[in-house]
RNA sequence: GGGGAGGUGGCAGAGCGGUCAAUCGCAGCAGGCUGUAAACCUGCCGCCUUCGGGCUACGGAGGUUCGAACCCUCCCCUCCCCA
């Protein structure tokens, strides 16, 4: 899924997702919560309608916005209370609300309200985290059940929506152990895991992928949330995980980071200044079938917008194609192969991840 | 012709006797970004370096001083105002 926060992927239009297949979009209960506010968005018509996209939505539930934002938070067993990033208002947000904005924003994919937990944390500090979480679960839950079955609830823009529950335990195996038992009780139309990509070492969230996926019904979606890299969404989906979210793909495209067959390229560097080939020369997209690292370097260096969108239209063709690659190695069985290809094109990432938020 | 202001590292612009290789910004160079407070943030940015430091520097030449980008003298050069 592309990152869409606030109702559009940034830099790039509904049509230029269309065209590179994308099929859902993310956007967050916080941000729409607090601009243009969810009953705003309930009597424009619900978010698809507003934001003019028809495909699926699926809407985060703020519980990142509570690791994100913690400098400006505090969390009780209500719920959350935020300083408002945009005007310093603050603003309760409880598993109750989360369920009730959500579907007044009609997204087709709810996110129940959790706690992302920081790394690094406790077994102590985690398990108390997650439990609250659960219980955070049920109370999400149960408001969303309560919506659903009114159903001509003039609060309820999208009859069709899905809820989904989110796992958290940090990264002790035990915990997401009991946080997907607990979970799975409550019982969500799919699940999701969460907690993860928030600093800890790569293999450690791989670990914790492999063992949790596999604890996950597999008749439904697997979630992970916030990841990844290129080479993440490989070795994630080999440990069982069908869905995935990122801003990295189009924050990165924005910074000048683009993701290629060749890996990580900084369009920003000098060396590129009269380079007249393609971002990759493997590549298919609009961007690289138009125009030169000569021209996208200056595009960024001037500032013109139209870099961020070329850049963003590379990353997320990138991304959808990794994507389409792994089906299509898991219906031949070469998913293996897949593997061993992304590892050697983004070795910093699968071999030493602290070399790359750590350059010394 | 008369009066005034000023010349500082790529640009712009602080500093106005020691703590100045010299604030801040821009440009430049490199890096980071994982459920987006992110078209953002960090580092470097005279030369050399064994990273401790060394060397050359604030238009030019002299001078005062223990010590000068900062004070004095002369020279060169810009800009503004009035005629």
């Amino acid at each position: 899924m592309a990152v869409g926060t606030q109702g559009a992927v940034k830099a790039v239009t509904h049509r230029h997702l269309d065209e590179l297949g994308a099929e859902i979009i993310l956007a967050n209960t916080y941000h729409l919560y607090l601009r243009p506010g969810a009953e705003r968005v309930r009597r424009l018509g619900g978010l698809h309608k507003f934001i003019g996209w028809s495909k699926p939505i699926l809407t985060d539930s703020g519980g990142y916005q509570v690791f994100s934002l913690a400098s400006r938070r505090k969390v009780d067993e209500q719920g959350a209370t935020f300083r408002s990033h945009l005007d310093g208002s603050e603003h309760l947000l409880t598993p109750e609300s989360a369920s009730s904005i959500q579907a007044q924003l009609g997204s087709d994919i709810a996110m129940v309200l959790d706690e992302c937990l920081e790394y690094p944390a406790t077994h102590d500090r985690a398990r108390a985290s997650l439990e609250r979480t659960l219980r955070w679960a049920r109370r999400g839950r149960d408001q969303f059940l309560h919506i659903q079955k009114k159903g001509s609830d003039p609060f309820f823009t999208n009859p069709g929506q899905a809820q989904f529950g989110i796992i958290q335990g940090g990264t002790f195996p035990d915990l997401r152990r009991q946080s997907v038992e607990g979970t799975l009780e409550i019982g969500f139309e799919a699940y999701a895991i969460g907690g993860l990509s928030v600093g800890e070492p790569i293999p450690e969230m791989y670990d914790i992928t492999e063992q949790t996926a596999p604890l996950l019904p597999a008749d439904r979606p697997r979630y992970l949330m916030g990841v990844g890299t290129p080479v993440d969404l490989v070795e994630s989906v080999a440990r069982g995980i069908d869905l995935f979210d990122c801003v990295l793909p189009t924050r990165n495209a924005r910074n000048g980071q683009l993701f290629t067959s060749a890996g990580r390229l900084n369009i920003k560097n000098a060396e590129y200044a009269e380079d007249e080939s393609p971002i990759d020369a493997e590549c298919g997209c609009y961007t690289c079938r138009h125009f030169s690292r000569a021209y996208l370097r200056h595009l960024f260096h001037a500032g013109e917008m139209t870099s961020g969108t070329l850049n963003t239209l590379h990353n997320l063709h990138f991304y959808l194609d990794t994507m389409r690659r792994i089906r299509e190695a898991i219906v031949f069985s070469t998913l293996e192969e897949l593997r061993q290809k992304y590892r050697r094109i983004f070795p910093a990432v699968s071999a030493d991840p602290t070399l790359e938020r750590d350059p010394k």
